[in-house]
DNA sequence: ACCGAAAATGCAAAGGATTGCATTTGCATT
DNA sequence: AATGCAAATGCAATCCTTTGCATTTTCGGT
């Protein structure tokens, strides 16, 4: 009689008669709310209550059973939890493939994009997933959103899937997209003004005197063809300014050979170049280097993204800034309000020149 | 009459009578399998043998209830499937938050790893989660692996909580873990041999002569501890050879300036630099650059990992090599077999010096 | 000691897909 | 036509938690 926790069939609870500090081995994992509520002699509907940490319990009960739980290492199976209040408390985050065909994330700018989505998302209480694309589907975006998963959807760049993304965004609300906004387009957006940005660029190698350019970068995506469009809006109307486009390949691996061979075949007749990234402008400033050219004296150089990296090259890195972690917390406030199903507009960060050594 | 399954009462059902083409927009979405399964006449049941293709079905039955599901935008809700099936396919991916305070995922090496194991797992066929650390949480692993929402996890970094992590390991074993192997360790691990790693730094610099040497990183974390026992493995029985150990900060904000100072600092006194990492490295050089050093004939740096930026500094850094694809790759191999029921060992790579110009 | 309100708990129906087992259907054989 | 077998389908339990509603308990007030 002195001790009589059973464990099952009918429960007897325990009063805290003797020896507190007489800890039990848990028998055998409690796998479920039920199992618990027999343990705590309640049922399962207080269990779930209890741990909810609702108010409806009597405080007493409430602590019992966490108490109980937290000794059997027992913790909610979330998949029956979410599946039964219709919210995960998970956000999945999705980088389209476009004309690229490997789901290779290694830009550093969608990086460091990620991270700080990522640091966002965290403190707002949500978890991230992560989300796979396969080449060559159509209905990517559609799978994801529709997976039941997830209670909201981050794109990080739009590729050449913009007409897909809006097709999605015309019946699902909690979607944000990192990217340019065109007036026309559905989905919501946030992105840097790149035209402009592209601008800021040019403009300071027209102040520093440079007027033979070239522009490095594959200008498929859109925000990359905003970029140069931007340097066409400064050159306008200067009839002694060239420039040349030069695509460059996605891929980081042959960017390197790419830029060092064109760099070559260009010769000493560029004295200004406009890189689409930062990344590109690394590659640039090194193929230089080796070449043996002055940077900026002979040649100037432009970067685009203002990475961490960019105060690490030798010389430092003149470049145009696109607020990340600005970006990043618009995104997710935005994101937050269609969740909320309020309908939040587009975000258009304005970049900024920085001007550092290169240029 | 001639065609007369109709569902129930308020369905209206199409005759292919007229107008084959005539496509009818669904009147609403289809939220489940029994909604389609009233659709398309059958049972539940049968509905969803049909959309996961097996073969049990009648190939007309399956054909037609796939063409349905496809008219109406259907897809099956993950929730409850995987709640049913008790697999998700999901794995988690967790940095664990030791020292560091904030959760700001901005390490590339850290990076560039999880590229690449987002890449494998991709490929496998498993989406990946990556679930939040609440800093101080003790029991941040045990929340993951018992969340109900893992088919496995992945554990980048052991930071402080090799403990942590053996406790959890004990009980559940599809967990893999990037760091470095100990004997009396439980958990599986792939990581690099750092003690050989930082021993050819040191004996690279050895071999061209350098004899005052400085070991630049936070030694508190296991690996970089490594890393720097093995240059005084190299160094051990020189006796005209000096090391200093200088710790730098683990943000890499902060890091820039303090490594310009601490070079300062140390003036002329150095003729070689072993750097915990490449991005260190880069940092070097550029402070190096500034005081007018010539890199490696006064100075000499190796760097540590390898990352691709490591080919675009200027100089280009002489560094060991980390196979990080290879270790993803091993990574997802050994949390394969283990979700299988197979004790995958740890695995240990090998790293290897390369030469570049920077040493 | 009884009433009524408030607090605490129990009950059972969702939530949506999967699957072992039972049943029906289809077809060939005798 | 009856029988047998295989193929196709239906049935209902199961995965586990949450929650509206009903029921019981508690307790203050008189």
């Amino acid at each position: 009689m002195t001790d009589n926790r059973d464990g099952h069939s009918d429960t007897i609870e325990r009063t805290a008669g003797h020896s507190p500090d007489e800890i039990v081995a848990p028998r055998q994992r409690i796998r479920n709310i039920t199992e618990l509520a027999r343990l705590a002699g309640v049922s399962p509907g207080t269990v779930s209550r209890a741990l909810a940490g609702k108010s409806l319990v009597n405080p007493q009960t409430r602590d019992r059973i966490q108490t109980l739980a937290r000794e059997h290492g027992f913790r909610l199976n979330q998949m029956a939890s979410r599946l039964r209040t219709q919210r995960t408390g998970v956000i999945g985050v999705v980088f389209p493939l476009g004309h690229e065909s490997r789901q290779h994330i290694s830009d550093p700018f969608f990086m460091t994009l990620f991270g700080y989505l990522a640091d966002e998302l965290t403190e707002s209480g949500h978890d991230i997933m992560l989300s796979r694309v396969i080449p060559g589907d159509t209905e990517w975006l559609d799978r994801i959103v529709d997976s039941g998963m997830l209670d909201g959807a981050l794109v990080i760049g739009q590729s050449d899937q913009s007409a897909v993304i809006d097709a999605v965004a015309s019946r699902y609300m909690p979607l944000v997209v990192w990217g340019t906004h065109h007036a026309d387009q559905i989905h919501c957006t946030v992105g840097s003004n790149n035209r402009l940005g592209g601008r800021l660029a040019a403009e300071r190698l027209l102040a520093i005197g440079k007027t033979r350019l070239a522009f490095l970068g594959e200008t498929r995506g859109p925000e990359i063809a905003d970029r140069l469009a931007g340097v066409r809006d400064a050159i306008a109307g200067r009839s002694d300014v060239v420039l040349r486009q030069v695509p460059t390949p996605l891929s980081s691996e042959a960017l390197g050979e790419h830029v060092v061979a064109q760099l070559a075949e260009l010769g000493d007749d560029l004295d200004g170049i406009v890189a689409a990234s930062d990344v590109i402008a690394m590659m640039v400033l090194r193929a230089l280097h080796e070449r043996g050219a002055r940077v900026p004296e002979q040649i100037a150089v432009v970067g685009f993204d203002d990475l961490p990296i960019a105060t690490s090259t030798v010389p430092q890195l003149t470049t145009v800034r696109q607020d990340i972690a600005g970006g990043a917390k618009a995104m997710v406030g935005a994101l937050m309000q269609r969740m909320a199903g309020i309908n939040a507009p587009a975000t258009i960060l304005q970049p900024e020149l920085v001007i550092r050594e290169s240029a």
